[in-house]
RNA sequence: GGAACCGUGGUGUAGUUGGUCUAACACGCCGGCCUGUCACGCCGGAGAUCGCGGGUUCGAGUCCCGUCGGUUCCGCCA
């Protein structure tokens, strides 16, 4: 049906007999002269109907509208001088249709298929997303992915790695994120869950000896969404076997520089630069730092310890920190936007925010400067380095409340005050993880990252005196501010992995009825191993420089996890209830009546 | 579980404090004219009980409550 395709016609057919299919894209119709855009997935070429050509295709033509699906034949002509549209790629030839076939006809679609249904209320795209996905910008996404995931397989089959598949119908296990289940018609009363992440699977790969494995693979997770979460998604996962921390973050920036430059041709500068936890957590309230632009948090703490400030001392006497951001320009804010910053670091725990503003000749503005002796305020304003119009902005409370709210703060000034350069994509791996985190809620510690988790070496020791501070053999990649992903070098040996699981609150009973497996597995020459996955979905979002993966998925669900398009989820026959011995409860009974 | 925002012809928007709103504009759609357009042009036309339900009021697109759908965020996501 086509001997070319609309977008690859250049100046070197001119002469050839062609044939075409695709869509009609837009139709121009002059009376006695009909021009067409076809479109197909390679482009778009000018197609004219002229009567003198061929009054049969002419006829047919008249009656095209807009996504009519033809076929088409004719020679390819230069274009008359004057008449190139320097626009289209094709733009310097067209071709003088003597034959066309229509191939079917096209209701006229609810939005136009153009640039300008970016504007177009989501909601109605994803109802008709395959027209959405007719659109340029949606293919760009999908092909961009294609060219990711084939430069991720040719790399790791260059350096001699299996892909190998795992189950998707598997066991909920202890910790982590809710699990999708699945019943089991054979095991009345039993459910598989569908995997959060191949993790046990591919470590027992590494058991099995396949030492270099990696698989683009959907994971399934049954929480909140958000605009880089989906319950569904695909990780880029790797493990591989007799590495350490350095190997497995020096082969996954190979990967990095390797699909970069493939794909964008962009060159991704290696080593990528690495900062541990504390750093990044001190330094930018973040464990995932947009290293974009500076804005650093600074510690203020000793320079307001003894001040008149009530807040700051009383803050400091219990254990919390003073820390400052110095926002440049944003001291020529009116008060009212100043005072609006406060709403930006509630939310995150912060009681208050105080703030300082600097005008010419380092005179002040601020609510607290009464507060403080003149020489205490030389020294904070000479500490975050103060100049006219900058607005140092100032939260006191215990460490992890005063990182979240200026990160966020931080975040918020580097958008406003057009800090961030769009164009620039900034690596860092965050090395040093804790590896237990303590949870008040339960009164316990849990694994940060996961269970089997490392501990580095020299701290193994701390996992029963001191859990919280105990670092992992953990990393995890971090682009533009978002959390490309992470990994761990993994326990390899029983008792390491009894003593980690007792860390988290897992009696040796438990642990066997969830773990024995693995337990069993580590007695048998289990090779020190590790790896990592990294969100594909993710990094097609932040190469492709869009806001929502969303836009990265050929069918994505929205917030409550729906289908708009397929209607999913959805009811089931009583039937199959039934085969699967299922009674729905009251609830969902009355919630299912629509 | 919580917070905020959005919902007006097919699409995107406008609609000031409730009152010629008998709902406007652009695009699209339909019909007519047009042989060099390329977001073609010109002329004409159709198309909306303002998401849904209640309330306040003499009067509601506009105010209030609820509900549905969507988005963003908090919690959650080892």
């Amino acid at each position: 049906m086509r001997s070319h395709a609309c977008g690859e016609l250049r100046l070197e057919h001119v002469g050839q007999r062609v044939q075409l299919s695709g869509w009609v894209n837009r139709r121009r119709d002059h009376g006695g002269l009909i021009f067409v855009d076809l479109r197909d997935r390679w482009g778009v070429a000018q197609v004219v109907f002229n009567p003198e050509v061929s009054m049969e295709s002419f006829k047919v033509a008249e009656s095209l509208r807009s996504e009519y699906v033809i076929t088409v034949e004719g020679e390819v002509r230069r274009r008359l001088p004057g008449m190139e549209n320097p626009n289209l790629l094709t733009g310097e030839v067209e071709v003088y249709i003597d034959r066309i076939t229509l191939r079917n006809e096209a209701k006229t679609p609810p939005f136009q298929l153009d640039d300008r249904a970016d504007e177009v209320d989501e909601m109605l795209r994803l109802r008709y997303r395959y027209l959405d996905l007719r659109r340029q910008s949606l293919q760009e996404t999908l092909i961009l992915r294609h060219k990711v995931t084939k430069a991720t397989r040719d790399y790791f089959d260059k350096h001699s790695f299996l892909e190998i598949e795992t189950p998707m119908l598997s066991k909920s296990t202890p910790e982590g994120a809710r699990d999708y289940l699945v019943p089991s018609r054979v095991h009345p009363g039993e459910f598989y869950a569908l995997p959060q992440s191949p993790q046990i699977y591919k470590q027992l790969l590494m058991v099995g000896g396949l030492e270099r494995y990696f698989q683009i693979v959907r994971c399934f997770r049954d929480e909140d969404l958000r605009a880089d979460r989906q319950p569904e998604f695909t990780q880029i996962d790797v493990e591989m076997s007799f590495v350490d921390e350095n190997d497995v973050i020096t082969f996954m920036e190979g990967l990095v520089a390797d699909v970069f430059a493939k794909t964008l041709g962009v060159e991704v500068t290696v080593p990528i630069p690495r900062m541990s936890y504390a750093e990044a957590m001190s330094a930018y309230g973040s464990d995932k730092p947009d290293l974009r632009f500076d804005l650093p948090l600074v510690d203020i703490s000793a320079v307001v310890k003894d001040c008149g400030f009530k807040v700051f001392t009383d803050v400091l006497r219990h254990g919390g920190q003073v820390k400052a951001i110095n926002a440049k320009g944003a001291g020529k804010w009116s008060r009212r936007e100043i005072d609006q910053l406060v709403d930006v670091v509630t939310p995150y725990g912060a009681k208050g925010l105080a703030w300082i503003a600097v005008g010419e000749g380092l005179e002040v503005r601020s609510a607290i400067a009464k507060f403080l002796q003149p020489e205490e305020m030389a020294a904070l304003l000479q500490t975050m380095q103060a100049e006219p119009d900058d607005l140092i902005c100032i939260v006191a409370d215990k460490p992890q409340i005063v990182a979240e709210s200026l990160g966020r703060l931080r975040l918020y000034f580097g958008d406003r005050l057009g800090l961030i350069d769009d164009s620039q994509f900034k690596f860092v791996w965050v090395v040093d993880w804790p590896l237990l985190e303590y949870d008040e809620a339960t009164g316990r510690y849990s694994a940060a990252h996961h269970p089997f988790t490392s501990p580095k070496d020299e701290d193994l020791d701390l996992l029963e005196t001191a859990p919280g501070k105990v670092r992992a053999k953990a990393y995890d990649l971090v682009l533009n501010g978002v959390e490309l992903g992470g990994g761990s070098i993994r326990i390899h040996n029983r008792s390491v992995q009894e003593r980690m699981f007792r860390a988290i609150g897992l009696s040796d009973e438990q642990a066997r009825e969830k773990f024995g497996f693995l337990l069993e597995a580590f007695e048998y020459g289990t090779p020190p191993h590790g790896g990592i996955a990294f969100g594909l979905d993710r990094l097609i979002m932040l190469m492709a420089k869009r806001d929502s993966i969303r836009d990265c998925i050929a069918f994505p669900k929205t917030q409550n996890a729906g289908d708009l398009m397929m209607q999913a989820p959805g009811r089931v026959d009583d039937e199959q209830l039934r085969e699967l011995r299922i009674r729905l409860a009251a609830e969902a009974r009355v919630a299912g009546q629509s």
